[in-house]
DNA sequence: TTCGGGACGGCAAGCAGTTGCCAAGGTGTT
DNA sequence: AACACCTTGGCAACTGCTTGCCGTCCCGAA
């Protein structure tokens, strides 16, 4: 009556349920004639394992954890995009939680979870190496947008992208940059400003950092003013978002962008084109991150536990993406 | 040695293992003294239940899947992090599912979690009626953004908001609407049409409907040139994505918003603020919808199979965004 | 013809909990 | 004092599937 069972289905096709169990989870143990023979009654029959049965003795449960340190970042929302595609490619099920931009939630979000996933993944997550360290030693873990020694990742190529970023600043003649930076926890600010940093060097700009701030339009007020009083030409903001904000903060004061001052993002997300002005930024093909962090993850839960293959850090490219927040810097306007 | 089970505590505490599993999944069952000693022996031996073991025979998994038809569509978006947070508070689990707008890839994906989940929330549904009351009639369902009888529901007021809408623009002179309709199994997209076609005839203004069209930003150019032909000065697209194409293809036709045309969306994600016009649009709390919905749920699931409690149909306020896409109609400039 | 070995299918013991049923003990009533 | 009744904890069957181990059977080689 209710929903078939390994039972009715070896009844019916005169096998035993070791066989029809054999015939789902590990086909090539059982003859082909018998597969098809099981399979046929099982579709008759409406047939579906059970996957907390299976779970409960397999251990693998076909599903992965995404936690993402703010949901409402729509950064993160391009990954999950991707994730969520490629884990339903290979039948796995995405299950998604905040970490609210707290280590606490996101340590807690990881416990309740840690028996029924098979892996995690982890977007720019804020718990210290230690813990992440002490989790990859359980669980299969992959980051996202962070890099940790022994744990493999994905991430987009900041110091590239930072390098061309300030290339593309200190060719329209600016010399004075800030950064306006992100949350003291996030791997990728403190990376960003590194990058900056360097390549400002390189190319004998002068480059200081301000902050940190919230990543978050709101935020942008706070940041743009602190950026004003560095007489800096060129603000390169954590991200997107702060970015908006800050070009919202600069128009209600009357400051032109990028006549007199150039604003750059973060992540390129889907208002960077719409703002006024366009937004330049540095992206890349998130979902490809997203994508790519499942791949990993799915090879790291099938390896044996701390298999030799060397951990992977996938850095993918970024791009950096010309809009109208960037231009000329003041005074070296026109035909110079 | 590796994790422990209910037989360790049981053991410890010198109980059963049925009381230990009672302490936890129903308290009231056990006297005070007795819970408290299992407690305390859990925590000691960092106990955790497993919760597939859980489910394979209390049949809860404290578990709830999304389906969203396009997760591509920021919208949703908001309605899923108001949902994530809303299960989180009750620790349950949010499984993210995508349906890429087919509805045979919904109905695959229902049935693949359908052993796994407690209740599904389908965010505007592409499958039709008849699957939907069979899957409403073996587990908890929730709609969002779709209202079918006898399941329960969370929308935002669309009636009530297109008529706010249709006069706003009458109120500006708008004489002439053209809706810019959104997919056919869109229940939406059939709902907002009928609302604002009878707010039309109430206003007596004119309103056809074109399309259908996908409602994505690149989809905008052949809703714009379809629309220009029927001489509407105003256009009401069916969602801020959709709208923002428009904007763009209208702009890229030196068509002026909202001098020569009027345009609106639906939704007011993130970027219908920030594009160029920015975008009046018939938003609401999204997030609202996603956490309403998931305590629809949670009471569906947790109610005895067809209780007799009513099915509600939530529908919760819409509001009129008014930005810089709409104005005057043609000719019903300066002061008339 | 015999024998080693691989392929295949079956047995049964888990996996980690839940829950219906029962019995013991305590309390209140008559 | 006897009896009914409630509370509490334990027994054990069950959930649905996986998997280590074993026994056949069949094939080719000696």
């Amino acid at each position: 009556m209710s929903t078939p069972t390994i039972y009715d289905v070896a009844r019916a096709a005169g096998v035993a349920t070791s066989t029809v169990s054999r015939a789902f989870s590990n086909p090539q143990r059982v003859s082909a004639p018998t597969r098809e023979l099981v399979e046929r009654v099982a579709t008759e029959l409406g047939y579906e394992p059970n996957p907390h049965a299976r779970a409960l003795t397999s251990r693998r449960t076909q599903t992965i954890a995404m936690v993402v340190s703010d949901i409402t970042n729509p950064h993160f929302f391009e990954i999950i995009r991707g994730a969520e595609l490629r884990a339903k490619a290979s039948a796995h099920t995405l299950v998604l939680v905040n970490a609210e931009e707290s280590p606490r939630i996101e340590r807690e979000q990881v416990n309740r979870l840690s028996r029924s996933v098979d892996g995690f993944l982890l977007a720019a997550s804020r718990l210290p190496e230690g813990d992440l360290a002490e989790l990859a030693g359980t669980h299969a873990v992959v980051m996202v947008n962070r890099q940790v020694a022994e744990i493999p990742s994905v991430v987009l190529d900041q110091r590239e992208g930072c390098r061309q970023l300030v290339t593309h600043l200190s060719s329209l003649g600016h010399t004075s940059l800030a950064y306006l930076c992100g949350p003291r926890e996030s791997w990728m600010a403190g990376s960003r400003w590194a990058a900056i940093r360097d390549a400002a060097a390189e190319s004998g700009v002068s480059a200081v950092r301000m902050g940190p701030f919230t990543p978050r339009v709101a935020h942008g007020a706070a940041a743009a003013d602190a950026a004003l009083t560095t007489g800096a030409t060129a603000l390169i903001a954590h991200n997107d978002l702060l970015a908006i904000g800050v070009l919202q903060r600069l128009a209600a004061r009357s400051v032109r962008v990028p006549d007199d001052i150039s604003v750059t993002g973060f992540d390129d997300i889907f208002a960077a084109e719409l703002c006024t002005p366009s937004l330049t930024t540095l992206g890349g093909t998130h979902a490809n991150v997203g994508r790519a962090a499942v791949e990993l993850l799915l090879e790291a839960a099938a390896a044996p536990r701390r298999s030799p293959t060397a951990v992977q850090q996938l850095v993918l490219p970024s791009q950096l993406i010309l809009r109208n927040s960037t231009g000329q810097a003041r005074g070296r306007r026109g035909p110079a």
